[in-house]
DNA sequence: TCTCGATGCTAAATGCATTTACCACCGGTT
DNA sequence: AACCGGTGGTAAATGCATTTAGCATCGAGA
């Protein structure tokens, strides 16, 4: 008769069971719970050995206390994901989801760590997490950056994500050169040949690795492919801030100076809901008299009024390759994400069936189809 | 010399100090580091002892090692936050900064998990979280609800955020009563006191505790301040999902359908969003030619322009609360945390100096006095 | 001289799971 | 009769910090 012995599971106050209490019960030693529980092979027990075994832990609902075994193991199947303010910005806590949804796959738990981007606590964070023996550590940046890592206990397993760090090579990155290549694409496939203009890029930011690693290479695949495509900028609007209002601001003075802008690129969905304002105010139909691509899918993109076309930041799939880097000794290199493009309603289809155009396409496809599956889909 | 010793501190290789260490440097007892160390009172060593145990404590750089300290004091300086999906909504991820912040001030590290809502995975994760000996478990929810807690043992602290639930009595709850008071009068000290409509309220909703404990009673403050206040709705405007384009498609009708309307209360922001766009549409003014007040402020609230006014969900002062309350043992109770008025420009300035106006004004400062200090404010 | 209470410190047990080293027994060899 | 290679296990050590129980030593008082 199951269950008829005095556990009342109501509140239970009981100590949790041991592995003593199951071998007791099987009535076998510790050793023998232990090797079997753990299905150690070479190991000659007998199958009714076994079976009591199992069966005692099953009915003590036996679970092992993961921190006495660490002490003999040093593993803690834990995991921890130290970054700057990633966790807790809509932006890119997709980051963390993914990590928390592979970790969980792996029968790991994840301790999430803020720093603010203080070296001090920064410091503080890491000590924290390796007085509680994690794994392995991720270090996350929201901007793409070469984060500075202090020294680790070389059994310390480390995965960048979102940034790079010379020491510890294995870093995830959105693959923003593909993803620059692809917005290009998007509007000439359109058939915008002219008229194309550049919202929030900034020489500086281009130049400067530490701010950001990964939008000069946007930058890069942004200017490449339309250089490969033989276009050309009618205008470069730069801020440092990609922000709403810059968007707006760039974008009116930009409409007002000129007529013949047909196309916008923003650097990313921020900047591109403030051109969506300025447009409106002028009476500009978005997705009909301009087309407007940019960079992130991030919620908001999908709100706008038509929706926002855009190259998407695949966070999650990045915070479980990372995950999964983490617990796979992988070898040092950058692996990059592929960006998803996102297809809404803000790209006016010119109809205009050029070369241009069609080769364009192909290019696009080419982009999409690079890497294959996308590294997160199972 | 202080560093001659031969530890590079390169890339540190050598196993972690332990209490041993420290002891063997000290020429003392384990026994007598780990008492001075932990500064337990009425232990008679000697200054001589103390300096000896902490000099060498600094010089090997020691730390204890967590998990081998819970092993006998069954505190691990932990807790876990089990959410739903909270974690990673840029919505309520305030909830996880607030409670990262206050943890990390008390020493604390957080453990994150998501459910997703399923039971199967809440009950893994509360398995996991337990097997590491968390000495508290913070639950939280997105949408404010009843919220289904398996047994636990009664050792484990729970609080619940942003949600409730009988059997444990702690939960951090926004004081949304009040806001929904202040919502209105917000209104009504600008001088509206006729064409008010309410966009997205739901009489279903209202009834249906488990979907939302915290949304009926924002309505209830709501039409409990325009009962005493004397007003009363053009309009009602239901639907079950706050999204943007529903806020739309209700504005747009409603617009469409009458002419006299002059004031919207949108149940969050981004049906104020789905507003603004069908203001925009038709060539009314927000902030002029209507007045929007709405819930939550979400980021998109700074966006938009005019900039909304909008009743902020204090989530990163409920996540500090949350965990404020994990680790003192508070007795059971609801916490409120005021909801802050974020004034921006979409309330229109009639200019009307009624006595509504003035009764409003003097009620909404009696609201913002209520609980005084926030309770996240140091 | 003997006892007593501080004083200053340590040995050993403890919590829990893992792991190494070894033991007892059996049937069969030589 | 002594030996041997399986079989099927167990005792004890280990990892690390905490904590209980208690051991010397010393000066003072009787």
């Amino acid at each position: 008769m199951p269950g008829v012995d005095g556990d009342e599971r109501g509140l239970m106050s009981a100590k949790r069971t041991t592995l003593a209490d199951v071998a007791r019960l099987a009535g076998l030693s510790p050793t023998a719970a232990s090797l079997i529980l753990n299905g150690k092979p070479d190991t000659r027990f007998s199958a009714e050995a076994h079976a009591r075994v199992h069966a005692a832990a099953a009915e003590l609902g036996y679970r092992p206390n993961i921190g006495a075994r660490a002490l003999r193991t040093d593993r803690t199947l834990s995991i921890a994901f130290i970054s700057d303010v990633v966790a807790t910005t809509r932006f890119a806590s997709g980051l963390i989801q993914g990590a928390l949804e592979e970790a969980e796959r792996a029968g790991h738990v994840v301790l999430v760590m803020e720093t603010r981007g203080e070296p001090a606590r920064e410091a503080e964070a890491i000590e924290a997490v390796l007085d509680r023996q994690v794994d392995g550590i991720i270090f996350g940046t929201m901007r793409a950056r070469e984060l500075f890592v202090p020294d680790l206990p070389d059994s310390t397993r480390v995965v960048m994500l979102n940034a790079t760090n010379p020491r510890y090579g294995v870093s995830v990155l959105p693959d923003e050169e593909a993803g620059g290549r692809a917005a290009v694409d998007l509007l000439a496939a359109a058939g915008h040949s002219e008229g194309i203009a550049l919202i929030g890029q900034n020489d500086e930011v281009e130049r400067d690795l530490f701010r950001s690693a990964t939008v000069a290479r946007r930058i890069h695949g942004l200017r490449s492919e339309l250089a490969e495509l033989g276009l050309s900028l009618v205008a470069e609007e730069s801020c440092w801030d990609w922000e709403p209002h810059h968007g707006y601001e760039l974008t009116a003075a930009l409409l007002d100076r000129r007529s013949d802008v047909r196309a916008l690129l923003c650097m990313n969905d921020r900047l591109a809901f403030g051109a969506y304002q300025a447009c409106a105010e002028r009476g500009i139909a978005v997705g009909r008299d301009v087309s407007i691509v940019s960079f992130d899918d991030d919620e908001l993109a999908s709100y706008l009024r038509p929706g926002l076309t855009t190259i998407g930041l695949p966070h999650v799939a990045m915070g479980r390759e990372a995950v999964r880097l983490l617990l796979s000794d992988a070898d040092a290199g950058e692996r990059l994400i592929p960006m998803p493009v996102v297809e809404r309603n803000s790209i006016a289809a010119t109809g205009s069936e050029s070369a241009l155009a069609w080769r364009a396409r192909q290019r696009l496809e080419g982009l999409r189809h690079v890497g294959g599956e996308r590294p997160g889909a199972l």
